[in-house]
DNA sequence: TTCCAGGTCCGGC
DNA sequence: GCCGGACCTGGA
């Protein structure tokens, strides 16, 4: 059985899940079908809303946490007003109406963003299901096979050696050594969802193999630090040729970043997520 | 074959 | 603090 979830603002659903910021979901025709908080998710738009159906657990003990990870309860309408003072992101906006930044778990974001350092979203999503297939709890249905994402107390137990089999490369160092330190505690990704950005900034960045970057990618994908702002590679391109000129291309990413979040505001990291977007795709468009 | 992909870390000024 | 180089792997 299918359940709905109403939605009264803008969604973009294909924009929303295949933007770059998630990694496991795949399209099926007008359905999206993932995994999430150990459940296989299959869903689509309606006019009203978003139909969807979950596995294992009943779609109406589902429903709240599937709208809160879609970020339903953020005011787009509010974040347009404040970041569509900038003329480059009104004219993403305008392409990519109802785009949506998730709330997802925090310690899949982490590996996942980890896994993400000079590599390409194919390769990640390639990665991603590959720990969850050999690590995580499988999700047995009489269709397709997968499984959730692994704990930290799972990926603890793995090594570098187990990683370096998966094809992670320089990165697979960093990923049992960031499982233990959250599976002991050391650090609580949960929590930091309240703390002030700079202490939730340390807390991140204090794990092996996240630097500035990919901590602010974590921030704003999975703790709802919508100030955070992830500067890559492209990213500081798009803010050289608009703004920052041949100087954007020598300053420290930290110096950029700040930069950016003083000129965006709070919702700097739904201006960034446009941007950057906006020129992933915009050689489709020509 | 050569080059590059959503960076991070380490050692030297 | 800033700067340069090394680093795994797969696809074009």
């Amino acid at each position: 059985m299918s359940d709905a979830i109403r939605v009264d603002g803008l969604l973009d659903l294909k924009a929303t899940l295949q933007s770059g910021q998630a990694f496991r979901w795949s399209r099926d025709g007008e359905w999206y079908e993932g995994v999430i908080f150990g459940n296989l998710v299959r869903l689509r738009r309606t006019p009203e809303g978003v139909e969807f159906t979950s596995f294992p657990e009943p779609e109406d003990a589902f429903k709240d946490r599937l709208a809160d990870y879609l970020g339903l309860s953020d005011d787009l309408d509010a974040i347009y007003r404040s970041i569509g003072v900038d003329e480059h992101v009104k004219a993403a906006i305008e392409r990519y109406p109802g785009m949506r930044i998730l709330r997802q778990e925090p310690w899949e974001c982490v590996v996942s963003f980890i896994c993400s350092a000079w590599s390409n979203v194919r390769r990640v999503s390639t990665t991603v299901e590959s720990l969850s297939a050999k690590f995580g709890e499988p999700i047995a249905t009489n269709g397709t096979m997968r499984s959730a994402f692994p704990t930290p107390e799972q990926l603890a137990a793995t090594d570098e050696q187990a990683m370096r089999l998966l094809g992670l490369g320089f990165r697979a160092k960093y990923i049992p050594a960031s499982a233990k330190l959250v599976a002991e505690g050391r650090v609580n990704l949960l929590a930091l969802r309240e703390a002030p950005f700079e202490e939730a900034l340390d807390a991140v960045m204090s794990l092996p193999g996240i630097g500035d970057k990919v901590a602010n990618c974590i921030m704003l994908f999975s703790l709802v630090q919508r100030s955070a702002f992830p500067v890559d590679l492209w990213i500081r391109r798009v803010l050289s040729d608009m703004y920052l000129g041949e100087a954007g291309q020598k300053m420290s990413v930290p110096k950029v970043r700040v930069w950016a979040q003083e000129y965006f505001g709070p919702y700097a990291g739904y201006a960034n997520h446009y941007l950057f977007h906006d020129w992933r795709n915009a050689g489709k468009r020509s």
